[in-house]
Parts: structure tokens; sequence; C-alpha cells
DNA sequence: TCTAGGAGGGAG
DNA sequence: CATCGCTCCCTCCTAGA
């Protein structure tokens, strides 16, 4: 297994030596601690306390606390006699046995000690998960509820506190998010420096991260020769982490169980256990950042971190860190184990890592002094001993695509640069990987990867967000369907509310079950072979609203046609994300309308302008499709004909409750724009009479040689071209002195135009509409200018009275619709 | 020639 | 019993303007 290039424990002395000091160096600030406070009671004088997993208050809190109060503080629990009391929020399940006689609190205890000035029994703190607290609180434990089926509404949640691949992307995501806040609030964390690639790379990764937590809160030493794996259970579950004993069987991660134990069949499973793997996550860049020894450090992963020194360092004391980073670590995480390649690249680092584990380090230099120590190579040697695959950005398809007509088996770096000249590898693998490959094979960082160092704001910016669950994912009809897209929706809008965000481009996606794959596959509930298909759409306007995204989503599951049971997994993503306004913050509008009684009669409510119109209702039965291909076309190209929708049997949905983006919402918009015109219209008409300014006197831009006929508008006849004219002249007019009168009137008989081109033009109207609002938005700026209150009048006072009118025309719903009020008034 | 959508790939 | 196959980002390819 290992070489000798890399063996492990060569710095053990060292390590022995470091923990000698580090121990005295933690007695004696405890001593100062105690001289300082000399006068507090010795509350805990004789207990040795040892804190386990998140605690609150927090485990530095309860140090000092104990500490000041007589106590002795006990960093690493080797053994449970080690402490007198282990404080704890509960008992982890795997250290019940192994803590049963132990005296395990709550941190309550503590806190209660404190503020009585002694030292009180314990038991009435006792943590949950102990014998002792079983006797004092009923039974409290969940115990499995019936399990929960994606038709269920708390499904999403409970797949995702199980799923393992969800948490790695949480907490990256956590990561990167927490890294950026830094660097941007303070500049710091990243390098500054940028003129020359920076000297030192250190990779720091956890050995086999969640098997050595696992396996730790499970009572194995860290470096059992057991082999250990993380799974869920049974034979087709996934082995999330196994041990370095377990691979020497062979066993790998992501291997299934039954495969794994086919090769090890004394294997041991373990659970997961998130918590203490965040625990352990937490103390990792702690310890990084207590050291104070880096210029920059790079979260990659949960377990994994990339530090930069800045400066230049010789060999030994890049080794001496080291040592300093691997014994800290342990020391601060229960004894976990991570290994360290330092080198002079991304590249390099990351090969010298991989060659550096299990449990050593490996420094990277262009030319070490020969026959020295075994844990400082040459570029040149992790070449030979690394493979193509290990190369960051190269995984089975890419080499394959490369290696396509060699002889098959593992070639090493060193063996396959030779084959390939830089040209030759951008045939192979298109212009950019092909030239990062190129790249890699001379050791040095390709652009993609140097962005992280060179431009961090970029490189951690969030750029989508996104949800999917191939897991579980068995229906039978579309109503279900619809009913998990929408808590699917739901659960990311939530996620883009936190994040003050809008979206503005979205995206489903499915996987749906090959047609020779068997209905069931071999793994439990999972996708088996499926075919991928994707539907984007861009929304008009960037929003947060979670009806409008719902339905857009729903149209496009209908738009990539797929029968409900052959579905096997779905993902929603949201892309080209923008900071929200504060009109996309929490709505007023939303409140319970019932409880708040509006200020006056329906007068304000839209409904009062449009009561006259009888409503007619179209009912529709073929999907969205169809209105999707309207919705491509330009206008004077061939429209399917809308009567066939409205004679096939009834849906229960209304047509607009089904359009893409809900004019239900865009009327609630307006609404508020209404309000806003409302009070300024009063100014705006004022303002007129006192500067003599006259809508007459602007500029006229549109020609006034209007042809009756087919919609068009200024002769135009494409919706795209219609809307840039549109769109440029509604700028351009904001910017100066608004509309010319007639330009106006010659819209507004356009607009008509459609209106009476029924429901199929629908669309039309409603994209005009969208787009005046968009631009008074895009313009908000101008918001004083006379300009913008006319603009804004005319979206009121005409667009949206007929948008208002065509909604009455063309659903049933009308008076939820309508039935809406601006809470403006509650405090 | 450029763009956008969609497919695919990699990492952890 | 099972099992929890996510999520981000980049790159490539191709159809259509
Ligand atoms: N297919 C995978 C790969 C990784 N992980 C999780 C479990 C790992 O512990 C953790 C870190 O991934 P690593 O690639 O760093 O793998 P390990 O830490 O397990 O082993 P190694 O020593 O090779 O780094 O991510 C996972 O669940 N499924």
């Amino acid at each position: 297994m290992d070489d000798g290039h890399a063996a492990p424990n060569q710095g053990f002395d060292g390590y022995r030596e470091y923990f000698v000091g580090k121990r005295q160096l933690q007695k004696a600030q405890e001593d100062q601690l105690r001289e300082v406070c000399g006068a507090r009671p010795s509350i805990f004088r004789g207990c040795r306390v040892h804190v386990n997993g998140r605690t609150d208050p927090d485990r530095e809190e309860l140090r000092r606390e104990i500490v000041m109060h007589g106590g002795t503080f006990v960093h690493y629990l080797a053994r449970p006699s080690d402490a007198t009391h282990i404080v704890a929020e509960h008992v982890p399940t795997a250290k019940r046995r192994l803590w049963r006689v132990c005296k395990v609190v709550r941190p309550a205890w503590v806190l209660a000690c404190l503020r009585s000035g002694k030292l009180l029994p314990w038991q009435p703190y006792a943590a949950a998960g102990t014998e002792a607290a079983a006797g004092i609180v009923a039974s409290a434990g969940s115990p499995q509820g019936p399990r929960l089926t994606c038709k269920d509404p708390g499904f999403i949640e409970d797949f995702f506190a199980k799923s393992r691949l969800h948490h790695l992307s949480t907490w990256k995501a956590a990561l990167r998010e927490k890294f950026l806040d830094r660097y941007l609030r303070t500049n710091e964390g990243a390098l500054n420096d940028l003129r020359a690639p920076p000297a030192h790379i250190l990779h720091v990764d956890f050995d086999c991260f969640f098997a050595t937590v696992s396996g730790i809160k499970a009572g194995y030493q860290s470096k059992t020769e057991v082999p250990l794996a993380v799974c869920h259970g049974g034979s087709s579950s996934d082995v999330a982490s196994c041990n370095y004993a377990a691979r020497e069987c062979g066993i790998r991660n992501g291997m299934w169980v039954s495969k794994a134990q086919e090769l090890c069949p004394n294997l041991v499973c373990l659970p997961y256990t998130y918590d203490a793997y965040e625990t352990v996550s937490n103390s990792f860049y702690e310890v990084l950042e207590d050291l104070k020894a880096f210029d920059a450090v790079y979260p990659i992963s949960v377990d994994e971190a990339v530090c930069v020194i800045d400066r230049p360092l010789d060999t030994l004391s890049c080794q001496e860190l080291c040592i300093r980073i691997r014994a800290e670590v342990a020391e601060r995480t229960g004894g976990c184990v991570v290994s360290i390649g330092c080198a002079p690249s991304l590249v390099l680092a990351r090969l010298a890592l991989k060659r550096a584990k299990p449990d050593g380090y490996l420094v990277c230099v262009k030319e070490p002094i020969k026959g020295g120590d075994t844990q400082v190579v040459s570029p040149a040697h992790l070449f030979e001993t690394c493979t193509l695959r290990d190369l960051p950005g190269i995984g089975r398809a890419i080499a394959e695509k490369l290696l396509l007509g060699f002889t098959g088996h593992e070639h090493t770096i060193a063996q396959v640069s030779q084959l390939f000249s830089r040209s030759e590898l951008i045939t192979r693998l298109g212009s950019i990987t092909g030239a990062k490959l190129a790249d890699l094979f001379q050791g040095l960082d390709d652009v993609e990867s140097s962005r992280m160092l060179r431009n961090p704001r970029a490189y951690f910016a969030r750029k989508s967000l996104s949800a999917e669950i191939n897991w579980g994912i068995r229906f039978d009809s579309v109503p279900e369907i619809d009913a998990f897209l929408d808590r699917l929706v739901q659960y990311l809008v939530s996620k883009i509310n936190e994040l003050c965000m809008t979206t503005s481009q979205i995206v489903l996606k499915i996987a749906r079950r090959s047609s020779d794959a068997p209905i069931e596959p071999p793994k439990y509930l999972g996708m088996g072979d499926c075919d991928s298909f994707s539907k984007s759409c861009q929304l008009g306007l960037a929003t947060n609203n979670p009806g409008v995204i719902s339905a857009e989503i729903k149209a496009a599951f209908r738009m990539l046609s797929c029968p409900a049971k052959e579905l096997r997994g779905i993902a929603v993503q949201f892309l080209k994300l923008r900071e929200a306004s504060t009109s996309h913050m929490p709505r007023q509008l939303r409140l319970p309308f019932s409880t708040i009684k509006p200020l006056e009669t329906p007068k304000n409510r839209m409904k009062a302008s449009v009561t006259e119109l009888p409503p007619v209702v179209y009912k529709r039965a073929t999907p969205i499709k169809d209105f999707f291909e309207r919705h491509k076309r330009t206008s004077n190209s061939p429209s399917p004909d809308f009567t066939h929708m409205m004679s096939a049997p009834a849906l229960c949905e209304s047509f607009l409750g089904e359009l893409p983006t809900d004019l239900a919402e865009e009327i609630r918009r307006e609404h508020r724009i209404y309000q806003k015109a409302r009070s300024s219209y009063l100014q705006s008409s004022r303002k007129k009479v006192e500067t003599g300014v006259h809508g007459n006197t602007s500029e006229h831009i549109l020609e006034n040689s209007e042809i009756l006929g087919p919609i068009t508008f200024q002769n135009l006849t494409s919706q795209e071209k219609i809307k840039s004219l549109v769109r440029e002249w509604i700028s351009q007019t904001l910017r100066s002195d608004g509309p010319n009168h007639e330009d106006l009137s010659l819209f507004t008989s356009y607009l008509d135009r459609l209106i009476s081109g029924g429901p199929r033009r629908l669309p039309a109207l409603l994209s005009m509409a969208r787009l005046i609002s968009d631009q008074l938005r895009i313009h908000e700026s101008y918001g004083d200018k006379q300009s913008f209150h006319e603009w804004e009048e005319y979206l009121v006072r005409v667009v949206l009275v007929r948008l208002n009118r065509c909604k009455q025309l063309y659903t049933q719903n009308v008076e939820i619709l309508f039935d809406i009020y601006p809470q403006i008034d509650r405090p």
C-alpha cells in the first residue's frame, strides 16, 4: 500500500514533543486564568470536566468558567475515566455504552452551579440519552414515525436530513459563504499580492473523514486495524467513507456495501454522525485560523482546506509546519488525522497530498536535496507515482476520452504526458480542457483553478441555487408531482430568501427511467439507469415568488412530457441570481386578509374598475405545451387555433392560473405601483399646472403611419422587435420629457388590437405590461421625474386596466384574484 | 460569428 | 428489512440568428 515515500509516522517524535509543550502551555494558561480571577469560589475543585459536541454555552466559555472556578478542563477524553463529568447536550448513540458509568450532564448544570456558587448534584441535569435522564424525562424520544414517501409533505426535509451528499454540499456552500463574507468585510483570509504565484500551498485533508469520526464516536481508535465503513444499511447502500484498513481489501468510497462485504467480510458498518462531522470540521478550521501561520485559508470542503503562505520558507520550516498542523488537529478533534501536501502550486500540492496519505505529509520542492528526507520530493517524482486520474478535474470520462485507442491499464502522469503534445490534447479534449491538462502536466495551475487565489470574490460568489432528489421518486400521477414541485420550489424559495436574492432563470431537470432499465432498480428506491432532460425558462422579472416560479416549473414539467410513473429524479435550479430589491422582501399583501379590516370600501380594490364585464370562463385540457409553442412564435406566424383548448374536457385549474407567469402575481405587483402612482398623481398634476408643461410638447418619436391590420405596431410584426422598440421608446422618454400623447394612443390601440385577438394574444399583452413595469423598475432612479410618473400612470390606468379586463374574461377565479388589499397600514 | 440551451463531467 | 444517488461549477456541442 505504501512504498515508503510517504511513510506514516515519520514525524512522530516531533509530534510528541509538540504535545508536551502544548500541554504545558495549556496548563500555564489555566493557572494564569485562575490567578487573575483568584477571588472566585472554587466550585469545581476536584472536578475534571470534558465537553463533548456542540454545546450552549460553547466549549470555550464552559472551559473558561470551569477553570476559573477551580476545575480542570479535559481537552481530550482518551478514556471515560479521564473525566469526572462530561458536559454534553445529549449522549451520542455510539457513546451510550461507553459512557454508561459517566456523569454526563447538560451545560445547564455548569450554569446552575455557577449561579448557586456550589457544586450541585448532577442527576437532575443528566443529558438526554443517559439512563439517569431516562428516569427523569419520561421517554421524550420520538421513535421513527411511519416512513415518509415522496408523496408526503415532509419527504424533502426528511431525505435531506439523511443524505450525506446533501450535507456535503450544504457545508461546502456555508463555508464558501463564510469565507466570502469575511473577505468582503475585512479583506482578510485571502491573498493580497497576486503579482507572483504564492510561495507555498498546503493542501490539508482528513484521512477517511466520515469513517474516522464515526469510528471514534463508536469507540474505535482513529488508526484502528478494524475495517470500518460508514453507510446507511443493507447491501445496496453506498459506502460514504471507509478507513484505510478497509481500503487494503480494495474497498473504496462510493462502493456499494454488498461489494465491500464481498471484498472484506469483517467490514464493520457504522452509522452517519453528521453533528460530529460538523463539530470536527469546525475545530479543524479553528485550528487553521488559530495557528496564524497562513496568509490565506481557502475552504475546499468540510474536511479539506488549502492554506497559502505567501513568503519564502525553507523546506524544514514547511515540514515543521505540517507536523504542527497535524498534531494540533489531532489534539483538537479527539485524534482525527489529517494528511498534508505542500508544494508551489495547487496541482502539485494535491498530488503531494495524495502520496502523503494515509497519515502523513509530503513537501514537494523543485530541487530536493539528494538523499535527504523522504518527506521531501520533486515534481517529477510525483508525476512518476501518481496516475492521470489523480489530477484535479480529470475523472473517468476524460481519462477514457484521452486514452481511447491506447492500451488500457493505469498510466502514470509521467507516461501519459509523453504521449500527447499540447495541441493533441486540445484536439482530443477541447480547447480549455486540453490546455488545462497541458498545464497540469507541467505542474502549473490552469487558469480556472488559479481563480480561487487570483480572484476569490468571483470564485466564491454564488451563481446558482438548486435542489435535487434522485432517490425515492415514485409517483403515480401528475397532480402528485405538481404537489412535489410546489414543495421543492417552496424549499428553494426559502433558501433564496435567506440569501436575499432573486432569480430570473429557472431550470427543471428530470431523470426518466431508461426504456431498457427495469421498473425497480437494484438499489432500493434508487433512480437506476435514467435519461436526463432539462428545460430552462427565462423569467421576465427577477423574482422570489413561489407562485410564479412554481407555475413555470410545473409548465416545464409538462413540456418534458414524462409519464408520472417513469419519473425517477427531479431537480430545480435557480440561475441568474441577483440581489433582491426591497420590493421582493416579505410581502405585506400576503397577510391573512380576513383578520384585517380594509380601511375603505372596495373603491380601493381593482375589481371596482371591471365589474361591468361578464365573466367568461374558458377551460382547457391540453397542456401548457401549446402555450409555450405559441409563446415562441412571432406575432405574424400562424398561431394554433385556440378553440380546441376550450372544447376539451375541463381541467380544474383556470387558464390563467396555469399561465407560466402568474397574472395574479403580476397584478399584485402593479397594485403596489398603483398605490404609489395614486399618491403622486396629485403632486404631478399640480406641478404640471405650475410649470405649464404639457405632454404634447414632448418629442414625437413614433411614426404616425400605422396601418391597421394584423396586429402590428409601427409596421413591425415580430413581437421581439416590437418589444425592442417599445423598450427603447420608454427608456428614452423616461430620460427626457415623458411620452408623447399621440404615441401613447398609438400604443394603446396596439394593445387593444392584441386584446381583441382573444386569449392567444394574452401573452403578448402580458409581456408588454411586464416590459413597462420592468423599465420603470430599471429606471427607478428617475422616480421623482415627471416622465416617470406619466409612465407609471399609463401603466396603471391604461395597461393594467386592460389586463384586468382580460383577467375577467378568461378566468373564473375573479374574486380570489382581485380580493387583494395592500396592508400598508399595518403596524 | 456569436449566443443560448442543453448535455455532460468532476469533486467531495 | 431495504435506503436517503446532492449541488455547485465549468466546459463542450450544436442549432439558430
Ligand atoms: N463518494 C463520496 C465521496 C466522499 N464522501 C464523503 C465521505 C468522506 O469522508 C468525505 C470526504 O471525502 P474524501 O474524498 O476526502 O474521502 P475520505 O476523507 O473519506 O478519504 P481520503 O482519505 O481518501 O480523503 O466526503 C461521500 O460521502 N461520498
